[in-house]
DNA sequence: CTGAAAGCGCTTACAG
DNA sequence: CTGAAAGCGCTTACAG
C-alpha cells in the first residue's frame, strides 16, 4: 500500500540514496555488481522514482503538452487528431515522456494554457496544431522560451521548429489525375479559412488550374464539418454548369458531399467524381469508396514528437518536410459522362 | 525567461513564502489586505506554482490518467473515445487537473502503465475503459489502491466505482420500434466479444426477441471495425432468408453495412432497415442518415471524471447509472417491403 | 496574523 | 567506488 521510495531501496541494499540514483539512472559512480544488486532490489519491491521529485531536482517534467481547439462533437468525427495523437504518444512513451492533453475553446485560452503549463513546469514542451497565418501563438511561445514544434507549414512558425507536408504538390497530383480522366469543370470545397494549409491549398488550386488550363475552377470555403460540406456541395451541384469533379479538404466533408449527390440523384462516379483529402478508414467505409489523398498521420505525429524531444534536449531543430500525400484512386472517380462542351 | 518562484513573490511582497502559499491557496493565516496584495504581485510577475513542488509536498499529482487500447487507425475512426476524452478533460481542467494519456497495446501493458504511474505518483487516479468480464485490471487496481472509476457496467468492477448505461433497455426500444414497423427477421452485428457491454447486449437481444416473439433473431459477432462490419453484413444479406433489419453495435459498422447493401443493390430502407448504436455525426453524414441509439458521450465522460475526483478526495463513490440511450429515427428505417410470410 | 523551519523524494556536485 | 549534504519549490504544522 505504502509506495516505496529511493530510501527504501537504499536501506535494503545497504547503500546511500545517491548510489541508488546512480545505479538506476545508468550513471557512473557504482560498481557493476552493486548496480545489478540495486536494480534487482528496486524491481523486487516495485520501486518507481517519483516523477515530481525528479522534476523538482532535475528541472524536467518529462511531459509534453498538446492542446485541442475543437468542440467535442467535431473532435470525435475527424480521424486526423486521434491518429496524430496516437503517433505522438507512442514516441513519447518510448522515451519515458507523458502526454498531457487539454481541450481549449479558442487561441486565447490556448495561450493561457501554455503560460500556465510553462509556469507550473508541468510540461517541457508543446506541440502546436492548426497553424494559422500570422499565428498569435508563435510569438508568445518564443517569448516564453517554451520548446515547441509546430505541426504545419512551410514557414509561418517564426523561430519555432515545424513539421509540414507539401500540400500544393499533392493537390497538383489530384488535379492532374482528374484532368487525365477528362474533367474540365473542377471544384474544391475548402477547409477552415485562416488556417495556413487551407490558404496554401486555395492559392495552389487557383495556380494549378490556371497553369493546366482548367477554366472553370471554383473554390468554395467551408469549415471541415459535415453540415457545411453538405451545404457547399448542394450549392455547387445546383448551379447551371455544375462541376463534374469536386475535391474536398477533408474526409468528413467528402463523405457528406457523397451523401448529397446520392440525395440529389447524381450518381458517383458517373455524374460526379469525388476526391477527399485526409484518407482514412472513413473513406473506405462508404459506397463507392472515396479516391483520396493520404499519408501516414501517426508517423507524422511521431516525427513531430521526436523533434520536440530534440528541441527540449537543447539540440538545434529546424523545419522538417514530411512525405507528400499520395493519391489512392478508388470508386468515387471516373471519366465524366459528358465531356465539357467547350 | 527565468520563471518566478514563490520566493520571488514573497520577496516582492515583503512576506514569508508561507504567507504567499496561504494567500494564493485561499487558506486562513493572512489578512485580507495582504492576500490581495500578494495575489496582485503574483499575477503581475506571472507566477504559477510548480506542479512538481506541489505534488512533492502535497502528495497530489493533480493529474488523472487514461489509457487507450486500440491501434492508431482504429482509434481515429471511432468518435466515441474523442467525445469521451473531451468531456473528461473539460471537467478535469475546470478543477485544475491535467489529463495524461497513454496508448497501450494490450491489457498487460495497460496494467504495467498503471503500476508505473502510481509508483511514480504521476497520477492521482485513472479512468478505465473497455470493461471486460472477469477483467484482470480490476483486482490489480484494487490491490494497488489506485483510485479508479470504471467506465462500464453494471457490475464487474469489483470494489471500484463505475459509471454505466442501461444497454438492455436501449436495445429493447430499438427492437420494439422495428417490430412496430413490421419487421420479423431482425439481425444484430455485435461488437468485440469479451467486452462486458457486448455480452450484455448479446444476452439482452436473445431475451428480448424471444419475449417479443421474434423467431428469426440472429446475432453475429464482429469487432467494431468497418471491415468486419462489412463482412458480417455481406454474410447476413447473402443468406436465404435474409433479415429485413440489422442492428449494429457501433456507428462505424453500421455505415459499413449501409455501403454493403448499396453495393449489393439492396435499397435502404425499402429492402433493409439499419439501426446503429453510438449515434454520432457520422450517422448523419451518410445517405440515408442512420436511425441510431445515442446519448451524450461527453457528459458521460464528465460524470466519470467528476466521480474520479471525488474518489481521489477520499469520498465514498458507488456505481452511477447514466442516462439510457435514446432512439433517433432517421431515413435508414422503414416498414419492410414484403412482410414476413410466416 | 506572521515568520522560521521541517519535509516531500529525488539528483548531483563535493569530499573521502 | 561510495557517503554525506545541499538544493529543487512548494506546503504545513509549530512558535511567536
Amino acid at each position: 500500500m505504502k509506495r516505496p521510495t529511493i530510501a527504501d531501496v537504499a536501506r535494503r541494499a545497504g547503500v546511500s540514496k545517491g548510489a541508488v540514483s546512480y545505479a538506476l539512472n545508468g550513471q557512473p559512480g557504482v560498481s557493476e555488481a552493486t548496480r545489478r544488486r540495486i536494480q534487482a532490489i528496486a524491481r523486487e519491491i516495485g520501486f518507481n522514482p517519483s516523477s515530481a521529485a525528479r522534476a523538482l531536482s532535475g528541472a524536467s517534467a518529462n511531459a509534453v503538452g498538446l492542446t485541442l481547439c475543437r468542440p467535442a462533437r467535431v473532435l470525435g468525427i475527424e480521424p486526423f487528431f486521434m491518429e496524430l495523437i496516437s503517433g505522438v504518444e507512442a514516441t513519447l512513451s518510448d522515451r519515458g515522456y507523458a502526454l498531457t492533453l487539454q481541450v481549449v475553446a479558442d487561441p486565447d485560452a490556448e495561450i493561457a494554457v501554455y503560460r500556465r503549463w510553462w509556469g507550473e513546469r508541468r510540461v517541457d514542451g508543446v506541440l502546436v496544431c492548426d497553424l494559422r497565418i500570422d499565428d498569435r501563438r508563435v510569438p508568445v511561445l518564443e517569448e516564453l522560451g517554451l520548446p515547441a514544434v509546430v505541426i504545419g507549414g512551410p514557414g509561418h512558425s517564426g523561430g519555432l521548429a515545424n513539421v509540414w507536408s507539401d500540400d500544393a504538390a499533392a493537390l497538383e497530383e489530384a488535379v492532374r489525375y482528374l484532368i487525365a480522366l477528362g474533367h474540365r469543370r473542377i471544384a474544391r470545397v475548402g477547409g477552415l479559412a485562416g488556417l495556413l494549409h487551407t490558404e496554401i491549398r486555395s492559392a495552389a488550386f487557383t495556380v494549378i488550374c490556371e497553369r493546366l488550363g482548367v477554366a472553370d475552377a471554383v473554390s468554395v470555403p467551408s469549415d471541415y464539418t459535415g453540415e457545411e460540406g453538405a451545404r457547399a456541395t448542394r450549392r455547387l451541384l445546383s448551379s447551371a454548369d455544375r462541376p463534374t469533379a469536386v475535391i474536398y479538404d477533408n474526409d468528413v466533408m467528402a463523405v457528406a458531399g457523397l451523401s448529397v449527390a446520392q440525395e440529389m440523384g447524381i450518381v458517383v462516379p458517373t455524374d460526379l467524381s469525388i476526391v477527399a483529402w485526409d484518407d482514412s478508414p472513413l473513406c473506405r467505409l462508404v459506397h463507392p469508396p472515396l479516391t483520396a489523398l493520404g499519408r501516414d498521420i501517426p508517423a507524422y505525429g511521431a516525427h513531430a514528437a521526436r523533434r520536440l524531444l530534440a528541441a527540449i534536449a537543447g539540440e538545434p531543430v529546424g523545419p522538417y518536410q514530411d512525405e507528400t500525400a499520395r493519391l489512392s484512386p478508388r470508386g468515387s472517380t471516373a471519366p465524366p459522362r459528358r465531356p465539357h462542351p467547350g
